[in-house]
DNA sequence: GTCGAGCATCGACAGACATCGATACTACCC
DNA sequence: GGGTAGTATCGATGTCTGTCGATGCTCGAC
């Protein structure tokens, strides 16, 4: 009986990099709120931790189940925020048996990193 | 009697990294909380506008009277807004007379995309 | 099939937030 | 001094958000 750990990354969903860099162009006011729509996923301290741990994570994923106790909320509010990470395509999800998976979306960080501008302009 | 342009630049206070890149170490409380605060300043689309407009001006400053009209919000609500942005360290403000104008404060930027993690890590 | 474990959803509530009009403050000009 | 233009603050209001307990859903085990 073979352990469901070999699957090192989940399926990583494509992230459209939404907007251009802040210094390039003033930002229209659709991509203005996708923007604030992605940034706002960062802006709650118990999403900033979980992320935290799915990216500090020796595999690159997380059972939902050891993320409830870490973070000191119940498993329904830790769902809440998972749902919101996995809606601004930050975090991906994949039920593993009972369980469910959690990874982070590298280019989704990435496409963060790029709106606030890039070093040395 | 001189234009009272020739400060291209205001005075840009220092701006500490808060935390280190999310894939470093699990967050603390404390530091997601104040990761969270700064992010939070970007979560709403106004401000990204605000910022945009700061970043993408020819001089690096714009008058306070100038960001009113393109974000389509009330004077107050301007002001408010870029009280937040302002206490959130990511922009800076200075009189010039009975105007106030406000600059980008880019190593707070800077900071927000380290905490984002280092690109190809 | 039934049971139980793990996760998501629902409903409710308190606190936070964006927005505005009215008003106070500040600096300049006369 | 008084008047005016530019900002900031105040108070009120509607909406959004984080949180929880209770409940529903989805698997795997038996």
């Amino acid at each position: 009986m073979t352990v469901v750990r070999e699957l090192p990354v989940l399926a990583m969903p494509a992230v459209e990099p939404c907007c251009a860099p802040l210094q390039d162009v003033p930002l229209g006011s659709a991509d203005a709120a996708e923007l604030a729509r992605r940034f706002a996923a960062l802006a709650d301290p118990v999403r900033l931790r979980l992320l935290s741990l799915l990216a500090t994570s020796k595999d690159g994923a997380v059972c939902a189940c050891d993320l409830v106790e870490p973070v000191g909320r119940s498993q329904p509010t830790v769902s809440h925020h998972l749902k919101i990470l996995r809606e601004a395509g930050l975090v991906t999800s994949e039920r593993r048996g009972t369980n469910v998976w959690y990874a982070v979306v590298p280019s989704a960080l990435e496409s963060l990193r790029l709106a606030l501008g890039s070093p040395q302009v």
